[in-house]
DNA sequence: CAATATAGGTCAATATGATTGACGCATCTC
DNA sequence: GAGATGCGTCAATCATATTGACCTATATTG
C-alpha cells in the first residue's frame, strides 16, 4: 500500500538526491507554505470582515497601492483573473470609496486605478496586519534565512511570470502616471 | 498623500531597524508568498479539474494521505474550516471512491479516515506536481536557502498553532492507526 | 477614411467553497 | 444515568470565481 514517505514516482529510494530533495523535505515546505500564508493574512482578514469586504477586495487595494496609476488590464494581469470578477470587485471598492479610476491620459480607453484618501488608510491598516507578522517571522529568523526565502519562493515562480512580479519592486512611487504627461 | 513606501505608522523613516524589516522587505515577502503558492498550486489545480474536483478537495486528500487513519476532527483542525464545509468534501471524495472511513477501533464514535488504492494513485499525482516544483526550487536555491525558507515560514506561524503543523512531520507511517491496536 | 484591434464594462447563468446555528444519534466517560 | 464528545445533516446564505457573448469608446494601421 502507497503511503506517505513511499519515493516518488520514477525516482528510486536512496538515490544520490540531496536530503533536502526528499519527499519529507518537500512535504515540509508545502505545508509550511501553506499554513505560512494563511497565518500571516489571518489578522487582514478580521479588519476586512469589519467592513464586509474579502480577500479579494484585498488583493486589488493591495496592488493598486503598490502600483499607483496602473491599469485595469494590468490588474487583470496580476490578480490572474477575469475580468467580470475583477469589475465586480473594483464596483464594490469604488463604491466604498476606497479607490478611484481615472481616464488615462495618454491612452483615453485605459482606466488608471488608484487609492482615495480613505482607500490609502485602509490598505494602511491592512498592510501594517501583514507587517507585524512577516517583520517578526524576519527578524527571528534573521537576515540570512530571509534571503533563502526569498530565493526559494523566486524559484517556485514560473520564469516567465518572474519578471512581472519582480516589477512590483521597481519604480515604486509609480512615476508613469504623471512622467511624460 | 500616502503612497506604498511610506514609513510604516508608529515607526521613523530611517530609523535602527534593521535593512531587512523595512516596507520593501516586507512587501516583497509578502507577495512572493503569494505569487510562490499560487505558481506551486497551479499543476495540481489543472488534474484536479480534470476530475470535477477543486482545491478544498485536494487540501483533504493530501493531509489523509499525510496522516492516514486520521479522524474527522483532526482534519477540521487542520483545514480550519467548519464541520459543514468539511463534509461535503469528504461525501465527495467517498463517492468518488477515493477516501473510505471506518469506524475507530478504539473509539467507535470517531470515523478513520484513509485513501483508497485510487485515492493513493490520484494523491501521488497531485503530489509530483507539487513536488517537481518544490524540488526545483529547492535545487536552485541550494541547502542554506532551504533552511532559511522553512525558518522564516515557521516564524508566520503563531506560536501556539506551530505544534500542529509539526506535528504532521512526526510518525509519518500513520502508526496509531495500527500500534497498540 | 475604413477596417481592425484593444481597453473596458456588462449581461446572464453557473460553480465552488465557505459560513452560521440548530438538531439528532451513537458512543464514551464519570 | 447524566453529561460530554464525535460525527452527520438540515436550511439558508455569502464570497469568489467561472464562461461566453455583446457593447462602447478609443487607438492603430492600411
Amino acid at each position: 500500500m502507497i503511503d506517505a514517505s513511499r519515493p516518488g514516482p520514477s525516482r528510486a529510494a536512496g538515490a544520490a538526491s540531496p536530503l533536502f530533495l526528499r519527499d519529507a523535505e518537500v512535504r515540509r515546505g508545502i505545508e509550511l507554505l501553506y499554513f505560512g500564508y494563511a497565518s500571516m493574512i489571518r489578522g487582514a482578514d478580521r479588519i476586512l470582515a469589519e467592513r464586509g469586504l474579502g480577500r479579494a477586495h484585498h488583493r486589488a487595494l493591495y496592488f493598486i497601492a503598490r502600483r499607483p496609476g496602473l491599469a485595469v488590464s494590468d490588474l487583470l494581469r496580476l490578480l490572474a483573473i477575469t475580468k467580470q470578477s475583477l469589475s465586480r470587485v473594483l464596483a464594490d471598492l469604488v463604491r466604498h470609496g476606497l479607490v478611484e479610476s481615472r481616464v488615462g491620459e495618454e491612452d483615453r480607453r485605459q482606466r488608471r486605478l488608484r487609492l482615495t484618501e480613505e482607500g490609502a488608510e485602509l490598505e494602511a491598516e491592512l498592510f501594517e496586519a501583514l507587517r507585524e507578522r512577516v517583520a517578526g517571522a524576519y527578524a527571528q529568523a534573521g537576515q540570512e534565512a530571509v534571503s533563502g526565502f526569498w530565493a526559494v519562493l523566486t524559484g517556485l515562480i514560473p520564469p516567465q511570470d518572474r519578471a512581472l512580479v519582480l516589477s512590483l519592486d521597481r519604480d515604486p512611487r509609480g512615476r508613469r502616471e504623471s512622467a511624460g504627461g
